[in-house]
DNA sequence: CAATCTGATTGCAATTTGCAATCAGTTGCA
DNA sequence: TGCAACTGATTGCAAATTGCAATCAGATTG
């Protein structure tokens, strides 16, 4: 995972950024999952990363500018990791991508529903969700009022997977 | 480069189909470059790719619905390689990650132009690039008419190059 | 004080990468 | 006809990368 500069190309430059297997799904789960501390990324995400991986890439979005990281007052161990401006400015390429992975790709229900969500909110959803994560990562930002984007995505989700139990009639895995 | 499943989240799937060095550059150069060819993917691409991986990768999105294969009627062993639809709707996309790495990534001038002049067309260009793609690779849609967008960009990324050597003051390679 | 949790690091085997050389069939040209 | 150049690949192989398992030291909790 060094930085090549292969060409000076829009879209090979950024391949070079996030074109691996893991730095965009740790970024997804920051941006979607709320995850800050690297035990709750090396667990909560479903694919299954290994904490060498994780540690590798998140040292190398932080070399990349993508991410910052500061100690927790509650917890002298703890580190958070905050998104910046150009993480953050990655949602609506995120938003495409499950947007295109919900057309051709064989995705699941529970899972796709977010992006769902995501697309039909449209850029203005976009837009909303960014000052979001500016508020809670940068702090910059006004605190967002009333229902957020990410309470909503989590409210589909949670329905989604309340469909499929009772679909299914079995209780979820805890 | 096998095909894990390792969750059925779209961006997850997303990048199992394209989430490494290559398959996107080969895509891109397809795409806006016009390749159609083996030599011409292995030549033409600045990033130097090796025969074997653009074999490999060439077999990789044929299995996975990006691209098909057939035979150069002008030449028996010419192979052509078309886009499908699935890939074709990758122009959006293509269109971000351009426009996101213009903004946050050392990218060079000349190479960039294209990325500028699509994000300046917004959707409407690419509806126009995405039909005009599904003439050339599906046969489907009509024959465009009048200048087309790949016209444009060559157009800009040539002068971008002629703005260029006047400002340095030598020929470019030949 | 012991168990547990924190963010990592190390060893190591398997896999992937990509350079160099090579291949057999096709075409262009003298 | 003969031969070089070109076509889309394939193979060998060394180097780099990946990722599982085990482990680490310091901080917190009970």
């Amino acid at each position: 995972m060094n930085i090549d500069r292969r060409s000076g190309c829009p879209i090979n430059l950024s391949l070079e950024v996030f074109g691996d297997r893991w730095s965009l799904i740790i970024l997804r789960d920051i941006i979607f999952g709320g995850r800050r501390h690297f035990r709750e990324l090396l667990n909560g995400s479903m694919e299954g990363i290994a904490s060498n991986i994780l540690a590798d890439r998140l040292k190398r979005l932080m070399e990349l500018g993508m991410l910052t990281k500061t100690g927790d007052p509650s917890h002298k161990q703890k580190a958070i990791y905050s998104l910046t401006e150009m993480a953050i400015t990655l949602v609506p390429i995120l938003a495409h991508l499950g947007a295109w992975g919900r057309v051709w790709l064989p995705v699941s229900d529970e899972l796709s529903i977010r992006a769902e969500l995501l697309e039909k909110g449209g850029p203005p959803m976009w837009e909303q969700f960014m000052n979001e994560l500016r508020y809670e990562h940068l702090g910059t930002s006004p605190a967002p009022t009333g229902a957020t984007v990410r309470a909503i995505l989590q409210a589909g989700y949670e329905a989604a997977v309340a469909r499929n139990v009772e679909r299914v009639g079995c209780d979820p895995a805890p």
